[in-house]
RNA sequence: GCUCCCAUCGUCUAGUGGUCUAGGACACCGCCCUCUCACGGCGGAGACAGGGGUUCGACUCCCCUUGGGAGUACCA
């Protein structure tokens, strides 16, 4: 066997969809471990939808997720040009020699015409199929056509006989009857070519040793294949995986929340975390381990291991591994991700000192293991950085405006005021001692300085958060709780 | 309609005729740890879609039904 060539076309009309990014997956997967070739190839002959932007996203997405091509745009490679777009004269080419062998020919139909076929086939019942009614037009027909202006596409001659099986990688021998099939078009009217044409060309001349794609291309095989063998290429293997569906089951869309790649970068998911979870999904190498590095999973994967049913999106696992994932990561690396927004949003200057970056990561240490995306930090740092706070209303309802709170705030606020210096060591017996004197649970003592501090009843250690958000900021925002309780007072 | 694919806990899955009173992970519930939340630990509930075969024996093989998905374009 040659070397492993395999590629991952997406069209560019939107952004990288996450079944995308798993199919993109698999085959660097293969690639890696065989020592093989992973091509991308944009198919953008949709000149209605294909975009500029669309091809940078995807990009960009690939290369966040770190699934580097060998072959393709920005890095060139001997089977170029890597744009379908930039292919038309080769298309054209080879659909001029399949006219020439008579396996293709002109069909003037009118988009009007073949409607009205459809039509007419469904109320009798009969497959909707063309017809072949161009098929055998004589040479005065074809004149008349053009003489009239009437504009022409290419129709493939297929072959009704027999069968013609795929034997996939992942779902076993498949047999279509070619007597499904119908003379399909392969160069449209506009001169650019269809998309079981142009993926055949490609893929054949591009020497794609597999072909790995979704399953919604499974039907569209024996099409494809019929066409490989009237042009005398080598069949290249194929792998069909399952689709990716939502919670309600059908085939996951925008509708089920944040699909695209660049969706979850911006909500805070690791590309590591990304990766582990989309492996998983159609995937599994045995019945214990979950959790696997990049290089693992090249070392591990096999297509013969690959589910043949559909999987379902599950968000709350995706969830819970970048949850694992941050916490995995060092602090320095912790610090590096979230520093331009951080910036951005105004909790650090563009150029901080060292004070200020070591302060960030004690805050990111003392958050890492409670957020599982890191724009959870958005919430549950700004009170560090921030001089508004935002009240969690039901928190202060429930314990700052509890009884007893505001005898509690006041004794431990002319102590903190009090203590020489602002450290975790010195800060814990004053809690201990206020828990003594007022006979309560340390929880109903913490409660509300957490309160009085962040806004919220849910936050790190209060020492840590004491120390961290500084003596002056902690202190006067215990008097401004306090103030908040007798407002609260007079009220009632 | 026609063609093709698929079918184990809510979800992702392990399981390739006896090892299954079906294993793991997420989610869920309870307990423990504990200043809240999280992390961690322990425990619980929870599945072989249905019906026929084949076989000494079916989650595992075959058929049918049902259910889901895909394709059937001058989209890819």
């Amino acid at each position: 066997m040659g070397q492993v060539r395999v590629r991952f076309a997406p069209s560019p009309t939107g952004h990288l969809h996450v079944g995308g990014a798993r199919t993109a997956l698999f085959n660097y997967l293969l690639a890696r471990q065989l020592q093989g070739v992973f091509v991308l190839r944009i198919e953008d002959t949709d000149m209605e939808r294909s975009t500029e932007e669309s091809v940078t996203v995807i990009l960009e997405s690939m290369e966040f997720l770190g699934l580097e091509w060998d072959e393709g745009p920005g890095k060139g490679g001997e089977f170029g040009p890597y744009f379908q777009s930039q292919r038309l004269d080769i298309y054209r080419k080879y659909a001029d020699m399949l006219v020439k062998s008579g396996r293709a020919y002109e069909c003037f139909c009118t988009p009007k015409e073949l409607d009205e076929m459809r039509q007419a086939q469904k109320q009798r019942k009969e497959d909707l199929k063309y017809d072949g009614r161009c098929r055998h037009l004589t040479e005065e027909q074809r004149q008349e056509f053009i003489k009239q202006g009437k504009k022409s596409v290419l129709r493939f001659k297929a072959e009704n006989e027999g069968v013609t099986v795929v034997n996939d990688l992942i779902k076993g021998k498949v047999t279509f009857d070619n007597h499904q099939l119908d003379d399909f078009v392969i160069i449209k009217s506009d001169g650019i070519p269809t998309y079981n044409f142009a993926v055949v060309i490609d893929d054949a001349l591009m020497q794609i040793s597999h072909v790995i794609r979704g399953e919604d291309h499974l039907s569209n095989t024996p099409k494809q294949i019929q066409i490989y063998k009237a042009l005398d290429f080598n069949v290249p293997r194929f792998a069909h995986m399952p689709m990716i569906l939502g919670p309600d089951k059908s085939l996951l869309s925008k509708r089920h929340g944040a699909t695209s790649v660049t969706q979850f970068r911006d909500e805070g998911y690791l590309p590591s975390a990304m990766i582990n979870y989309l492996a998983l999904l159609g995937w599994s190498y045995d019945d214990a381990q979950t959790i696997f590095a990049k290089q693992e999973l090249i070392d591990k994967f096999s297509l013969e291991k690959v589910s043949k049913n559909p999987a379902v999106f599950d968000i709350k696992k995706l969830q819970w591994m970048n949850g694992v994932y941050i916490r995995e990561l060092e602090i320095d690396e912790l610090y590096q991700m979230v520093l331009p927004h951080w910036q951005e949003l105004e909790f650090l200057p563009k150029n901080p000192s060292n004070e200020q970056k070591e302060r960030a990561k004690s805050i990111l240490k003392s958050l890492q293991e409670r957020i599982k995306l890191l724009s959870d930090l958005d919430d549950s740092a700004y009170y560090f950085f921030q001089d508004e706070l935002r009240y969690n209303e039901k928190a202060v309802r429930k314990v700052l405006y509890k009884e007893g709170s505001l005898e509690i705030l006041g004794y431990l606020l002319t102590e903190l005021l009090a203590v020489k210096e602002f450290t975790q060591e010195n800060l814990e017996p004053i809690f201990k001692q206020a828990q003594n004197k007022f006979e309560r649970k340390l929880g109903d003592i913490m409660q509300p300085v957490r309160v009085a501090v962040t806004g919220t009843n849910v936050s790190p250690g209060i020492y840590d958060v004491l120390g961290l958000v500084g003596r002056a900021k902690s202190c006067q925002r215990i008097k401004n709780a306090m103030e908040m309780i007798k407002f609260h007072q007079k009220e009632v």
